[in-house]
DNA sequence: TTGAATGTCTAGCACTGCTAGAATTCGAGC
DNA sequence: GCTCGAATTCTAGCAGTGCTAGACATTCAA
């Protein structure tokens, strides 16, 4: 049965092909622009392709965001395997992910802003997310202190993810970001500590 | 003049009039279902009219938003102002917040989530906006350390901001949304300070 | 009472997500 | 190689969106 799985491929080529293009169309020209009937003319397909793979605007919106939770996992992971231990692994950590939502705005607000689908603190919640919790807590864990390391890292995410959006929202000026993520790290994890 | 007074009166009534009703739509139906047609049909005139007072749907979710603002100001003003002082001035100040943010969702995203159309750090932020963000400064600003109040206050409100967006759209689990915001006021403001 | 200005509405444009059913393509069996 | 049936893809359309041009009504001043 080599042509069921040839057409299996394809179609799994095709899906890769819509989640890419769909990506792109956001980071260009913002998710607004991402409408099914852009989408399918510039796959090369009618709308209802598009239907045939994903239930909806709103799971094409899901499948981006898990791309990029695996690529946030990386970054972190990266950053935190750079070099420095202790405090100074907590910093590179927390400036990746800051770099990561700059670097992929439309990437991050898959993932964080709008309505996806995926479900989070939850059984269902998908390996992705997972690991790029846990790319998080890694570093972060063991600065928890007299708190518990889950809600302490929870917290330090929102957080990260509060100045992210306020800044990117122009909710707070952009000018002085770096000296307010290091105010951040430095109240969760202050100087001196190992 | 007096009919030209009276004409303005009534003006003034129809344009609270659409705001008050956006924003009972938005917070019961949320803000996908305040649309032009449905809005103008709860106050009774055709669409064009919203036009003549709001540029776009977007100026509307401005003016409610803009309602959010006052509303905030004077919830944080009365937690700092009911009691307690230092330490537990913050407590109080970050529940309030909180609790403005859990109470009213729909207000909260027409503020902080949506496009808005409202200048934020800048010239022509309105009163209210600034309003709100200096009943955050004074109970806060005196336990910036060494850190400048200006962007200690900035990161401390970017946090309270992140938890409560991440708890509100599921991404952190509501359970423990307590023991979170009691960490976070612990890391910037330790116990012992006066 | 008329004229003009102000106010409001009807109707419609171009767009959205999504889908029923027609049309086509394509591989399996003869 | 040819035909038939199933799988796939497309055309066309629905009900909804924000927004607006131009027709219509109302209201006030002369």
């Amino acid at each position: 049965m080599s042509v069921r799985e040839r057409k299996e491929r394809e179609r799994a080529g095709r899906h890769r092909l819509i989640v890419a293009t769909a990506r792109e169309l956001a980071e260009t020209q913002g998710w607004d622009a991402v409408t099914t009937r852009r989408l399918a003319e510039r796959i090369e397909y009618s709308q209802p392709v598009l239907y045939s793979h994903f239930r909806g605007r709103k799971e094409i919106v899901g499948a981006v965001a898990l791309e990029g939770f695996a690529e946030l996992a990386d970054a972190l992971r990266a950053a935190a395997r750079s070099g420095p231990a202790g405090r100074d692994a907590v910093t590179a950590t927390a400036g990746a992910y800051v770099d990561f939502a700059a670097r992929n705005p439309a990437l991050y607000d898959a993932m964080f802003s709008l309505d996806n689908g995926l479900p989070f603190a939850d059984d269902a919640t998908p390996a992705p997310l997972r690991e790029a919790f846990e790319a998080l807590v890694e570093p972060l864990a063991g600065h928890a202190q007299p708190a518990e390391p889950g809600l302490f890292v929870e917290t330090f995410w929102a957080a990260l993810h509060g100045l992210v959006t306020l800044t990117r929202g122009g909710r707070l000026p952009a000018g002085r970001a770096d000296d307010r993520l290091a105010l951040l790290v430095d109240r969760f994890v202050p100087h001196g500590a190992r």
